[in-house]
DNA sequence: CCGATTGTTCTGAAACACGGAATGATCTCT
DNA sequence: AGAGATCATTCCGTGTTTCAGAACAATCGG
């Protein structure tokens, strides 16, 4: 017998002073009802009411359990209320993680926007480009650009990026436009590597097989953004995801090489941990994100 | 599933950061311990814990949930705890009730010998002459004096009584001594009548029949002590319970007479809503009561 | 004195919860 | 790097628990 529900019939029947009428409200039959208050006392080793057939009473110490229990009651109700309401209400927190480049530039307005249409919900932004695992720091949506190696996570599809190659206008006036990797060697580099962006270049051609080419660099550097700038500035060729110099293409600042020898693209996912029970507010941004971020952050391509 | 139980696993989990090793705990399988947690997140219809097969950790609902559930927990282990630590130990309250003058007279020093030996009881001593309901009364003990008519009541029988008919010395001096129930009619009665003691005298001997006997009473008073008094002041006869006049016989006051007619002797009992799971306090009280009234009030029969 | 109502006990039946096996995922030890 | 161990989860057959209804005992009102 549930050890709550055991109280509340014990009070309904304080209340109403009659055994077939608190197990009535309960849907129980008398002898349920009966065999409940029974187990109980026994339980406690003492008698709660005090009853034949047509009285009842309470007593000493079934009056103090009653007062006890009706306390209690209302803390459990108020727990689970509280739990089930913040559970159906677009309230609370929502932690996001994200790569600091991407994340900066396209998600942080897009939760300017989507905390507006909701005033209850808060949200913290952690921008890593170390893979952070989701369960240990709590993170209910990462953005993800890569394929996705944890069968434990669901992931929703955003778009897709391509390691692109690109130089400054006036570099390539100077060095030539390289026409295939193999053109590489002739050429000056400024690698940017980080975790999920290895030394080596891959490329890969319809009429042909894929190839690895290690470029020979004279700088190495681990932030995107330096990298870009220093390639702008004309230091050579650089490798980097095609969203993060969409700005640059469009602008002319910047130009992409070697196209026709691009591997396949990498998807950008949102994942997060189970799709079972996920909350309403986790939901909500998750459905917010992934019809905003295709158009905000790849009609580039 | 037990609500109670269901948040004791769940803070079990949380507590040892794993599934199994909580369910161990409560000697429950892994299958059965991941049910309960699914289930119960099913009820409230949000997430509780973050897991994957090797990492857990707490979403927000499910920390605040566990915060109350560690407070209700301690709550409702107090109230049952101390509704069994109550029903075990030999504190509390008792309720008796006992006639009036054979309380004031035998129960009171009984009690209070009782009482300093248990310091932690306390005891409210309600002495009415009526037939009391020992249910609507929230009375533990009574001492009744009669045969038991309520089927739902134990009675544990401490002695008995015997209606007898007395007179003083002086009296008995002036008018002779009846020695039958017929010389009655030639005497003066007080006659003490109440709910218990009809107004007629019945006699019974052992080679007749039983018989009735109407007093011509000049007086009728509905307290024993009155019509004593009156007796000893030699103003006729009187019918009491014997131990109402034990004293007096004793001394040599009041004389007994037609003692070979007097009826069957009435039983002494202390009378008690059923047997079963009846407090320590009151186990302990009925077992001392049943084990001195018998000296203290009966040695004069 | 009789019928109605109530708490209690008993028994067969149904619902429930349990444990073990199988599975997929992840960590650790060698 | 591979293999074993650990862990959460799901499925399924089984056993226990719990239930409702009937019979019963006690009490009260008419």
């Amino acid at each position: 017998m549930d050890r709550l529900e055991e109280l509340r019939l014990f009070l309904a029947i304080v209340d109403s002073g009659k055994f077939a009428a608190a197990g009535r409200k309960f849907a129980r039959s008398p002898s349920s009802t009966t065999r409940i208050v029974a187990e109980l006392e026994r339980r406690l080793g003492t008698r709660l009411l005090q009853r034949t057939t047509r009285k009842l009473s309470l007593t000493d110490s079934g009056a103090r359990l009653a007062a006890q229990a009706r306390r209690l009651l209302a803390d459990y109700d108020d727990a689970i209320d509280g739990a089930i309401g913040e559970a159906a209400s677009l309230r609370g927190n929502i932690k996001l993680s994200a790569p600091t480049l991407f994340g900066s530039r396209h998600i942080a307005p897009l939760v300017r926007a989507f905390l507006e249409r909701h005033p209850d919900i808060t949200l913290q932004l952690a921008l890593e480009d170390r893979l952070v695992d989701l369960i240990d720091e709590r993170i209910d949506i990462a953005l993800r650009i890569g394929h996705l190696t944890d069968s434990s996570l669901r992931a929703r599809r955003v778009g897709e990026v391509r390691r692109i190659v690109v130089a400054s206008p006036d570099y390539l006036k100077r060095h030539g436009r390289p026409r295939r990797p193999d053109d590489l060697a002739r050429h000056h580099a400024v690698t940017f590597v980080n975790q999920a962006s290895p030394a080596a270049w891959s490329f890969q051609h319809k009429h042909g097989g894929p190839q690895k080419v290690k470029v020979s660099s004279r700088m190495e550097v681990n932030r995107a953004e330096t990298a870009i700038g220093l390639t702008r500035g004309g230091m050579g060729l650089t490798r980097v995801l095609s969203y993060q110099v969409a700005g640059e293409l469009a602008a002319g600042s910047l130009v992409r090489v070697l196209r026709d020898y691009e591997v396949a693209p990498i998807p950008v996912q949102l994942v997060y941990p189970s799709a079972r029970l996920m909350a309403p507010r986790i939901r909500s941004f998750l459905d917010f994100a992934a019809g905003e971020i295709p158009q905000i952050a790849f009609n580039h391509l």
